[in-house]
DNA sequence: AAGATTCTACTACATCCGTAGAAGGCGACA
DNA sequence: TGTCGCCTTCTACGGATGTAGTAGAATCTT
């Protein structure tokens, strides 16, 4: 399930409270995308279309659910950005993190501290 | 810097040598990829439009380097995804990566290992 | 110098993506 | 019952993307 930048929005406005008509997904995109009604409406198309959200109609109005989970589109975009841009491996995206001057040592800390934890719990 | 994905494998086959020709590049291309030659050459044209790869001619071939390195285009997808995927925040990220259990605990207890050493030699 | 090979520049074209207008249906309300 | 407002479906359109053919210039090979 790969979705598009503007299909990004719509999910994750879905995802943070469904069902949901067009409409409130609407509102409820960040600040500064202001699309028509309509181009919701045709992205929500696109969506069924894909499977990745359903659609009830309710009298006349159309309530819209999630299908593929947010943890699923997450582990295809994380595979994808893995798969495209380092070679597929944990171990180079790694490498990058470590090197990567503009992550914070918070943000790496905090990253290093739940995976460990983790870690010890699955055994391995 | 955005790369389209056939952008990615164009760049990843340049970055791995370089200079190279279009027929290197070609030659470099991950098996399964069998793009037409004239494929390649447009994907050049377009990367060298977008500056993200110089092309210099020598007699009357040309040779192209990336212009853009791997860790800037790697850093800019990882932001896009953390942006689109993630709320542009890295805690989700740990979060998901830490559920998902796709990642095997060795995975995960790499990740650490190395973000943890950072993180200390860093400081915050 | 003819022929084979290889390169470049230009053009093409289907599909996808972002974005949205137009037109018509339906319930609420004056 | 006319019309206001919101909903829906259908249609459109320009630009990006993936993919490649064609034609002619340059170079190698005998």
């Amino acid at each position: 399930m790969k979705l598009t930048e503007a299909e990004w929005q719509i999910m994750n406005a879905l995802w943070q409270k469904h069902p949901a008509t067009a409409r409130e997904i609407r509102d409820r995109l960040p600040a500064g995308i202001n699309w028509a009604y309509t181009t919701i409406k045709t992205m929500l198309t696109r969506l069924v279309e894909k499977q990745a959200v359903s659609e009830i109609k309710q009298a006349n109005t159309s309530v819209y659910d999630p299908l593929v989970s947010q943890q699923k589109a997450r582990l295809s975009a994380f595979r994808s950005l893995l798969d495209q841009a380092f070679d597929g491996a944990i171990g180079p995206l790694v490498h990058f993190l470590a090197e990567e001057k503009q992550l914070t040592a918070r943000e790496k800390a905090e990253l290093a501290k739940i995976l460990e934890s983790e870690a010890q719990d699955k055994g391995e």
